[in-house]
DNA sequence: CTGTTTACTATACGATCGAATAGTGTTTAA
DNA sequence: TTAAACACTATTCGATCGTATAGTAAACAG
C-alpha cells in the first residue's frame, strides 16, 4: 500500500494519467473541442474508464484544472521565494524571469487552459477566477511590490507592471510555435531564452533610453 | 447592382455574415470546438446555407481567416504609418501603443484565432504562417526599428523587443475578462487603457530605474 | 421563350458526441 | 467465509457531428 503509493499511487495512477492527458487536450483545443474518447485514447485507456472516474465532462474538467494548478503551485513558488535571498537584487530579478520562462515552457498547460477559458468567458472562467485567479493576482502583485521595494523594478503601478511582465513572459510561450516556424529558431531554446531575458532586463533597467 | 454593392454587397452579405459569425466562434472555441450548425445559428442562417457557401469546414475556416486578416490590414496600418509623422517621437510611440490596444480590444478576433491555432500547431498554423505571420513579423520588425532609429524604443534586438511589446499589449486583451472579474475594472475601459499605456511608456523610458 | 447558372433548402447518411446502465472481476471489511 | 466496496468494461441510447444529394425558385444568357 505505501509501496504502491510511493511508486506513483498505482491505485490512482490511471486516474492521474487520464487527468494529465485531459489537461493537455483542454489546453490545446478547449472544453468544447475535447472529447472523452480523445482523452481516453491519449491516456491509453477506454472511454468508459474516463467516465467511471469522471462521470461528466464538466467534472473531468474541474478536477483536471484543479490538478494542474496544484502541480503548478507545488513546483513554482519554491523559486519565487527562495531565489531573491542569496543573490543581488537585479540578478535575482533576472533569475526569476529566466525561471518563469523556463518553467512556463516546461509546463505550458496551465497557461493554455487559462487562455482557452478567457477566450470564452462563462461559468468555467468564473469558477477559475474565484478558485485560482484571485489568489494568483494577489501573489503576483506581492512579488512585484517586493521587487519594487528592492529597486529592481520601476516604481509604477504594481498591477499594471504585473500585466506587462506577465504579458512579456507568457505571450512568448503561447506564440512560440509561430516564432519557431517564422524565424526557424525555437523559442524554447536555451540561447533564445537567455537573449530574451537579457533584452527584457535591459528594457526594465532603462535600456539606451531616449 | 452597384447600389446593392454599395449597400454591403447584398449578393454576398449573407455569405459575409456567416464568415463574421464563424470568425468569432473560431476565435472563441477553436476549429474543433466550432460546429457548422453553431456558425449558422450565430449568423441567423440554416446549416445548409453555410455548407453551400463553404463546402467543408476547412474551407469555411480558411476563407474566414483570410477575411479576418484582410479586414485587419485594411484598418490597422493606416495609423501605424500616419501617426509617427505629425507628432514628436515619444508622443507618437505612446499614441501607437494606445491605438494598438484600442484596436485590439475592438477587433480581438485575429488575435484569438492566432492563439487558438498556436495552441494546436498543425497544418492550419503552417498555412497561417506562410500566408500571414511571415509578413506580420517583418512589418512589426520594421515598426520597431523605425521607433528605435528615432530613439523612442531601447536599442536592443528588434525582434525580441517586438515580442516583448506584442506580449505586453496583446496579452492584456486576452486576459481582459479575467482582469475584469478579479479587479472589478474592465480592462477595455478608457481609463484603464490610459493608465496602462502610461505605465508602459514609463517602463520603456527608464521609469524610476535602479 | 428557353436553357443554364445562381442562391438557397429539405432530407438523409454514417460517425461520433456525452451519457446511462448493466455488467465483470478483484479488494477490502466484517 | 461472506458480503460490501471498488476498479474497470461492454453495450446501448438519443443527439449532434460533418458531409452528400436532390430539389426549389429566381436571375440571367442565348
Amino acid at each position: 500500500m505505501d509501496k504502491a503509493e510511493a511508486a506513483g499511487g498505482d491505485r490512482n495512477c490511471r486516474r492521474i494519467a487520464i487527468m494529465e492527458a485531459a489537461a493537455q487536450l483542454f489546453g490545446q483545443v478547449g472544453f468544447e473541442g475535447t472529447s472523452m474518447k480523445a482523452v481516453a485514447s491519449a491516456a491509453g485507456e477506454k472511454k468508459t474508464l474516463v467516465q467511471y472516474h469522471f462521470r461528466y465532462k464538466q467534472q473531468l474538467w474541474e478536477e483536471t484544472v484543479a490538478y494542474v494548478w496544484q502541480q503548478r503551485d507545488e513546483a513554482l513558488p519554491r523559486f519565487v521565494s527562495i531565489a531573491p535571498d542569496d543573490l543581488s537584487a537585479m540578478d535575482a530579478m533576472e533569475e526569476l524571469c529566466r525561471y518563469i520562462l523556463r518553467f512556463t515552457f516546461a509546463n505550458p498547460t496551465w497557461v493554455k487552459i487559462m487562455f482557452q477559458e478567457a477566450s470564452t468567458p462563462g461559468p468555467r472562467l468564473d469558477w477559475m477566477v474565484e478558485r485560482f485567479f484571485i489568489r494568483d493576482f494577489a501573489g503576483g502583485k506581492g512579488v512585484v511590490e517586493l521587487a519594487q521595494a528592492r529597486g529592481v523594478l520601476p516604481d509604477v503601478d504594481p498591477m499594471h507592471l504585473l500585466y506587462t511582465l506577465s504579458g512579456a513572459l507568457i505571450y512568448l510561450v503561447n506564440v512560440a510555435p509561430i516564432i519557431e516556424r517564422v524565424t526557424g529558431q525555437g523559442a524554447d531554446d536555451e540561447a533564445f531564452i537567455e537573449q530574451y531575458v537579457a533584452t527584457l532586463m535591459q528594457i526594465l533597467s532603462g535600456g539606451k533610453r531616449q
